[in-house]
DNA sequence: CTGTGTGCAAAGGGTTTGCAAGTAC
DNA sequence: GTACTTGCAAACCCTTTGCACACAG
């Protein structure tokens, strides 16, 4: 069971909300937002998968794909992520049609030079649009 | 008076609260959350303010300013932004530190090649990390 | 067995809606 | 005068906290 697999890996107990919650990322091939994963799981309780997201994200399970709307989306990280320290790196497409946000695994974000005087950590790219499904 | 002339040439009627909440934008250097203006206007009626904001964004006065947080904050426009068309085209840069979002005027969003099939029409950059006063 | 995780109830906080009075033009 | 705007109260909705019970290791 590859869900199992990826808690204990990250040191997370097995219990089945996680696991439940673990199964709808792996999934999908889109980011999840809260309602996405409600859809998903009618039954599960919400205020556990909001601890639920919490952990897997301080773990590194899962990263928030900044995507300029209002609403929160996450998905699974590719690279190894581990506690506290995320290094994806790759671009989120949003879709203005279908609403979708996607993690564009073969970009990689470009080195922008920061304005003068400013240190840069992390650098995010959104691009806004239309999908191929919806185009 | 200059906030009075931005109005009128977005087409909005000219009040009280708008020439307030426009003038913060005018004196400030960065972009501003909800909880900045309510400082800076202590005495103003909150739900006005999130409906100024509201038509300020479709007028063109001011957008939103992606920059990776639960906090929405807001910008002047620089170009000339019509209704429902905005087209700043520069990144944004939020501080971990003073927790500041600064829109970084001098920079030009580099382009980067959609995916497949996919349209993009709008292009966001965040960058975080430590601005020049807290580094 | 022990500490972590769950899920209900309730509290908390920000945002939106309804509506009557006020005001720009 | 008319349509837009304001600002209060109340409704709404999502998220967080408290706590007793359940369960993984």
């Amino acid at each position: 069971m590859e869900a199992k697999e990826i808690l204990k890996e990250h040191g997370l107990r097995i219990t089945e909300p996680r696991i439940e919650l673990l199964k709808v990322f792996l999934k999908s091939d889109i980011a999840l937002s809260n309602q996405d994963i409600e859809s998903a799981l009618p039954d599960a309780d919400r205020i556990t998968m909001y601890r639920t997201l919490k952990s897997f994200q301080e773990k590194g399970i899962i990263h928030k794909a900044i995507d300029g709307t209002e609403v929160n989306r996450y998905a699974l990280c590719h690279s190894n992520c581990d506690n506290h320290d995320h290094h994806d790196n790759h671009i989120h497409f949003h879709c203005e049609q279908c609403d979708n946000t996607f993690c564009v695994e073969e970009s990689e974000v470009p080195h922008i030079k920061p304005p003068q005087g400013f240190k840069v950590n992390e650098t995010n790219v959104v691009m806004t649009g239309l999908c191929d499904r919806c185009q």
